[in-house]
DNA sequence: TCCATATTTCCACGATAATGGAAATATGGA
DNA sequence: TCCATATTTCCATTATCGTGGAAATATGGA
């Protein structure tokens, strides 16, 4: 069941504050953040930022390492990539109408 | 706010039985399913399902018409798009890393 | 009009999730 | 060793979600 990865996924990201912080560390790139300045940014108490940076973690869509007192927290890509791949696989099959947008957008605002 | 509405369909998106719903109704193409047939073949109580429609409904996954006595459902393909594109705006932000392994896949297996 | 079919609405119960206070753990520096 | 900082874990409370029985609504046909 790779379905079961992609349900932790969007229910990871389908909460408010856990979206923003995702938003948030893609922005940082590949540096990431630290918590603390995460919980900052988004004026939440540290220990629910916390919690909420589990979730996001269990469901593979951040990472965090330690690094001195702070733990840095990163998006992970591939992750968010597969679950766009897995939302098109669900989608496309064999309709251009949904593949089309996408690649259009893709094409000239991002890639 | 436009995050409210891809909020709302990953919300939609991230339960079991609802993803399975779409899904079905992504398979069933443009002529949709009767909501009757849809409980038959997730085996699911109609009432159930109604909740459950009406979730997808609400976020614009899925659109109900009436034809005689059912209720037609079928798969928004612009609201599925829509989120992925919400999604790849969310994270290709100058980032090939997670564009160029979608639009890989889209050109080889789907569009 | 009366009945069968298809689906929804109403409602209540149990389950799961979100939140944040208080205490615990980990690290680095004096 | 002691202290400050950064973050987490524990726990309890409240809020939201999923579920399905029972009744209501809509449609089409006899």
């Amino acid at each position: 069941m790779e379905s079961k990865l992609a349900l932790s996924q969007l229910s990871a990201l389908a909460q408010e504050n856990r979206l923003a912080v995702f938003r948030l560390l893609v922005k940082a790139g590949r540096d990431g953040l630290p918590a603390g300045e995460i919980a900052t940014a988004l004026d939440v108490p540290p220990n629910t930022l916390s919690a909420q940076l589990n979730i996001l973690s269990n469901a593979g869509l951040v990472e965090g390492n330690r690094q001195g007192r702070s733990i840095i927290y990163t998006a992970n890509y591939d992750a968010i990539s597969g679950l766009i791949l897995f939302l098109m696989e669900d989608c496309c099959q064999g309709r251009a109408e949904v593949c089309s947008p996408i690649m259009a957008a893709a094409q000239s605002s991002c890639c």
